[in-house]
DNA sequence: GCTCGATGTATCACGACGATACATCAGGAT
DNA sequence: ATCCTGATGTATCGTCGTGATACATCGAGC
């Protein structure tokens, strides 16, 4: 969901489109994109829904009489307004399905900080549990058609297996310094 | 891509929809999933394409006179056409960027033992210099922001980072198997 | 002075998703 | 016998994200 990754950097200094699609790859790497496409969209929904605003870039080049209150290029700034805080907080404390899912972990993680150790904790676990569940389906799919499979396909699936795996160790590291470090 | 991995499974065999969706689930594992919602809007689009037409459920229950030519449930069993199989093969052939992204690569893989082995190869290479250049970019990336990065970004992009070079070694291994075998 | 690449906003057609609705059928439980 | 559940089966809807594209300005180097 992009709407938790705009309140997100929102949350830590006002930005312009430009800008946030920038950070918005570099923070998520290759785990996510987000193109204009939806990033222009989707500012419009936030600022009429409230949880963001456009501030008047009052520091470059004061708008000449006549002049919509925007920076020479056009430029627009938005900034989190408190109903945004107040829902950037929010959504960050949701634990169900839609924290640990594909769409919604990776951009849970990214803010990790600005979450509660508990919350964190109950993500990490509702998300191993849901890669683990789904690994051991590929082992016993993987088992079951193992000898109808091509080499090509049986790659595939054995690939695909291992990064689940690989993610199920991972997650169990997190929560492991989570565990240790939440009596600091 | 939708599209090719309905053709590559018709290639096999004619299926109707609810069928298709379980070999889709079983064969792309988690890699890809294909929800209800894509596959019948698909389904017609291919069959208005030409590529796919419907054949007519004579073997259970002949239809009562007045009846549609569907089997008892109302089933629809695709097969594949004379060019749909053209098409079919002709997708298979392609070796630019859509064979070897994030969206087409997981489905040419599946069909692979329907592809010639020199365009296996060239695929393989794509899809290998384009996650090599990924990883690259992720690991210039972290090495520029990581003192400013807090452990939680870190770990996700050196989770992502790590994913990128798994598969790059993966990959120089079916091409490595590809070209030991391409002498057969 | 010119061109080129980065900055910047914006829209469009398209593909896919998740939820949902509806219907039939086989099976076991009561 | 009947009920209920879960698998089979087709289908649509609103929502979201993508990739391509258009357009304009800015700064730096030639």
């Amino acid at each position: 969901m992009l709407e938790i990754a705009i309140l997100g950097l929102l949350n830590e200094a006002p930005m312009h489109g430009y800008e946030l699609r920038k950070r918005l790859s570099s923070l998520l790497g290759a785990f996510r994109a987000f193109s204009y496409g939806s990033l222009y969209p989707t500012l419009r929904r936030l600022q009429e829904a409230g949880w963001i605003d456009e501030e008047a870039p009052l520091d470059e080049a004061p708008p000449a009489a006549g002049f919509a209150a925007r920076s020479k290029r056009g430029k627009r700034v938005y900034r989190l307004t408190a109903d945004g805080k107040e829902h950037f907080a929010t959504l960050l404390a949701e634990v169900g399905p839609e924290a640990y899912d594909d769409e919604g972990f990776g951009t849970r993680l990214a803010f990790f900080a600005h979450t509660r150790s508990d919350i964190r904790l109950q993500i990490l676990e509702g998300r191993r549990q849901r890669m683990t569940e789904q690994a051991d389906g590929m082992r016993t799919s993987i088992a079951r058609t193992r000898t109808r499979m091509d080499r090509y396909t049986l790659q595939l699936q054995e690939h695909g297996l291992e990064s689940a795996d690989r993610e199920v160790r991972w997650l169990t590291e997190l929560i492991e310094d989570e565990r240790t470090t939440r009596t600091d």
